[in-house]
DNA sequence: AGCACGCCGACT
DNA sequence: GTCGGCGTGCTC
């Protein structure tokens, strides 16, 4: 018998041995979809990782079989079957939820427990509680319903054993349905029936319409497509009379036409578009270039760190080597922070490479996922670009990996498992796939820079802009002598304001950045000085005018905006912070004439919201762009020539060992978006600390910063001098997790001593209603992960088997950000 | 994850 | 007394 060993997209530690029933031998292959019954009844869409024989009669009884396999071809390949182990593994994670994070939705079919009525005659006499009662009307009505929702109706937790009741007597059935997986989406198109497709049997067709000049006139439309060969949609050919149904409808009855659904291609076709100049590269561009060349030749599994100041061409750069991968036929993955917001970026490649690209993100609907997986399946698409999960998608021939913004955050998962970092796992597929792989950043993560130092990566770099365009002029705003003598409006400095001013009445455009969203983080009552909180989170909410209400930003909790203190009634509140929405409000204010409009999560929520702002930008029919740190990557146009910082310290004070590492990424990110083109950029930073060093480093090469940085990462153990692993402590709780942090903390100390740091609590000690605590590993960067591993595993093992409850949850983050 | 089984408190 | 809550363990 064979037996397919299977990884389920759930969070259990081993993958499950199945029967291969004998007639689906044949079909079975590794990496194929299979639906599979697990525990009771519920199925699930796992993927085969390995096939065996087995004769074992005692082996055999244990096992349940494969219901069915969905595809006649494997989903992953064998490779990637490989990658996910070493996720799993390297990440602190199963292969199950490797699995779960890497296919749409779209291909993991599950099915969902539901009731129909047995529909036993004269029920309505039989004695019956009343949410029987309620659940039989209900079911008269519809067919169907599934299990939670006859939670809601009866208002209960788990209604399972009672329905297991009702079914036990006879009343209802629990029926295990699929949940709607991917459809393609079909249109309808009309043809000739088979039978009518000669040119005698038309003179007949033509007789049996009779005196019907519409269906005349669509016969004729018809006859006209089928000998040109074309097929005719319905859609086209309802325009192409006089938009009625009735004509079609009428030979459809008689048999002479057909209507057949054909899918179409969800992901509309990329129209290639013949804008493309070739470029010329400069020649500090083409010693980069040859650098890359160089030691993609001499050794091609050393990823390349390509670093490059803003503004200095590297998307050239990777559309020269992107060509070049194609010319070898092979494929290409360009992997981008979050693609919204590098649109341009986007453009720029499908002008260049036409059809032969896709586009993958989280923005996109499920169904046009599952094509674009699909598509790379069967090899359709060349390139694509993507978003950090683009990094699991079936490549057959990848031979090249491009990281873009390499040092951004977004590339790396936080919440749920795996908490993986696609820039991480894009170089070790360098090995893995013998892949090429290109980082490339205007301000480098500390990590790979440090990579690069030690030759681990290979360093090519450019110091200049590619445009004749200079650096734009950063000057920092002392906001405390602005303090002092009264000057500027507002939470505006005069030297921002006589900025503005003039850019506007040069109509440039302006990025005004602030990267905290709403009107104010949070109020104070005057009267007692208490301050509205979530009540899930040990947070304040943030106060959101335009909607009216206060906000959680951690948990989503709403709660409708008060004129009064909840606890002591007091009408003096005092709005604290600011908000992007503020700056737009005082924005308007004070320059009344301008077009002004805002970029953060709340304008941007929608499909195409953020795609909309970003075109009227360019189109100029916005004069100044308020916004958070969305503003800040690879937006670029030429009329931007101000870009004002309105309160850097937020980013300075962070308490976090990366916070100057980020801030100096972030205002270097946002600075480079001034002065892109022939017109000169000015960048004006307002801050109530000018001496930070941070600051005064900026209008410095990259090296200075990093070279200034490093030694109080040394200092203080910190990567990328040490590898850290995170713990997070969970639990709802607080004497509980506090006993339990201090119990798991004397277990992990034997072992791994001065490198524990913690558990103590973090900034936000309560989120969505559990406590937490963090502590901290810093290991030596060259520990061994597989020991460090095993060790780690065995030590919270240990701790579950002699903790008086097991319900302290511990989440595992690797290399966290 | 999702489910069943078993042990406890607070109610018709 | 039972209902349903939570904690624990198992799923090929």
């Amino acid at each position: 018998m064979v037996i397919a060993k299977i990884i389920l997209p759930v969070p259990v530690k081993s993958n499950f041995d199945y029967l291969v029933p004998p007639a689906l031998e044949e079909r079975a292959e590794v990496g194929m979809r299979a639906l599979v019954t697990f525990g009771r009844n519920k199925m699930y869409t796992g993927v085969i990782k390995s096939l065996r024989e087995e004769s074992e009669d005692a082996v055999l009884r244990k096992l349940k079989q494969v219901d069915d396999f969905p595809d006649d071809r494997p989903v992953l390949r064998p490779l990637q079957l490989q990658l996910f182990e070493w996720i799993a593994y390297y990440y602190f994670c199963t292969e199950g939820e490797v699995l779960k994070a890497s296919l749409p939705a779209g291909l993991k079919l599950e099915s969902e427990v539901t009731v129909e009525s047995a529909q036993v005659p004269g029920w309505e006499e039989l004695e019956l509680t009343p949410p029987e009662y309620d659940l039989l009307s209900i079911l008269r009505g519809r067919p169907w319903m599934t299990v939670p929702e006859v939670g809601q109706i009866w208002n209960i937790a788990g209604p399972l054993p009672r329905l297991r009741n009702m079914e036990a007597r006879g009343l209802v059935r629990i029926v295990h349905r699929l949940k709607d997986g991917y459809k393609p989406k079909t249109e309808k198109y009309v043809e000739l029936a088979p039978e009518w497709q000669d040119e005698e049997a038309l003179h007949g067709a033509f007789g049996m319409v009779g005196n019907a000049p519409r269906q005349e006139e669509v016969l004729m439309l018809v006859v006209e497509s089928w000998f040109k060969k074309e097929p005719l949609a319905k859609k086209a050919l309802r325009k192409r009379i006089d938009g009625s149904d009735s004509g079609i409808k009428g030979l459809i009855k008689k048999g002479i036409l057909l209507e057949i659904d054909v899918p179409v291609d969800r992901v509309a076709r990329l129209q290639y578009r013949e804008n493309k100049k070739d470029i010329e590269l400069n020649a500090e561009q083409v010693t980069a270039l040859e650098k890359i060349q160089a030691s993609f030749v001499s050794e091609p599994n050393r990823p390349v760190l390509l670093h490059g100041v803003t503004g200095s061409g590297k998307t050239h750069l990777y559309i020269e080597l992107i060509r070049e991968a194609l010319d070898r036929g092979e494929e290409v993955l360009y992997l981008l922070p979050e693609i919204a917001l590098t649109q341009q970026i986007i453009d720029k490649i499908k002008s260049e490479f036409g059809e032969k690209v896709g586009v993958y993100h989280s923005r996109f609907n499920d169904n046009e996922r599952v094509e674009i997986w699909q598509k790379v399946l069967v090899g359709d698409y060349a390139i694509v670009i993507g978003v950090r999960s683009a990094i699991f998608l079936p490549f057959a021939k990848l031979g090249l990996i491009v990281v873009d913004e390499e040092h951004d955050h977004s590339f790396k998962q936080n919440e749920p498992n795996p908490r993986y970092n696609a820039r991480d796992i894009a170089v070790y597929c360098a090995h893995l796939l013998a892949c090429r792989v290109l980082l490339g950043s205007a301000t480098p993560s500390f990590e790979s820079f440090q990579n690069a130092s030690l030759k681990k990566y290979a360093l090519a770099t450019i110091h200049n802009r590619a445009v004749k365009s200079e650096l734009p002029q950063i000057a920092i705003v002392d906001m405390r002598e602005q303090r002092k003598k009264r000057l500027g409006q507002g939470h505006f400095s005069q030297p921002l304001l006589d900025a503005v001013r003039r850019t506007l009445e040069r109509r440039e455009q302006a990025i005004l950045f602030q990267n905290r969203r709403g009107f104010v983080p949070w109020l104070t009552c005057m009267n007692c000085g208490h301050v509205p909180r979530c009540i899930n989170c040990d947070i304040s909410l943030t106060y959101h005018k335009a909607k009216g209400q206060l906000r959680c930003h951690y948990c989503g909790y709403t709660d409708h905006e008060f004129a009064q203190c909840e606890k002591c009634g007091s009408y003096d509140l005092k709005q604290q912070g600011i908000g992007t929405e503020r700056i737009e409000e005082e924005l308007k204010a004070l320059f009344p004439e301008a077009r002004i409009a805002r970029m953060d999560l709340d304008t941007t929520r929608s499909r195409n919201g953020f795609l909309k702002l970003i075109r009227s930008f360019e189109k100029h029919e916005i004069d100044i762009l308020v916004g958070t740190q969305m503003v800040s990557k690879g937006l670029d146009f030429e009329n931007v020539t101000l870009v004002g910082v309105i309160e850097a310290d937020l980013m300075l004070n962070f308490a976090d060992f990366r916070a100057y590492e980020r801030a100096y990424q972030l205002l270097t990110q946002v600075s480079g978006r001034a002065g892109r083109a022939q017109k000169k950029g000015q960048v004006l930073i307002q801050t109530f600390m000018p001496d930070n060093p941070v600051l005064k480093l900026l209008q410095q090469p990259y090296t200075h910063f990093f070279d200034l940085e490093m030694p109080n990462r040394k200092a203080l153990d910190y990567p990328p001098y040490t590898r850290v692993i995170r713990l997070e402590l969970r639990h709802k709780n607080q004497l509980f997790l506090e006993t339990q942090a201090e119990g798991l903390r004397n277990i992990l100390l034997p072992t791994f001593g001065r490198t524990l740091l913690g558990p103590e609590y973090p900034m936000v000690t309560r989120l969505r209603n559990e406590y937490r605590q963090i502590a901290m590993l810093k290991l030596p960067r060259n520990a061994s992960v597989g020991k460090v591993r095993k060790v780690l595993a065995e030590r919270i093992a240990f701790y579950y088997k002699h903790a008086p409850k097991k319900t302290l949850r511990i989440l595992v983050d690797v290399d966290p950000m």
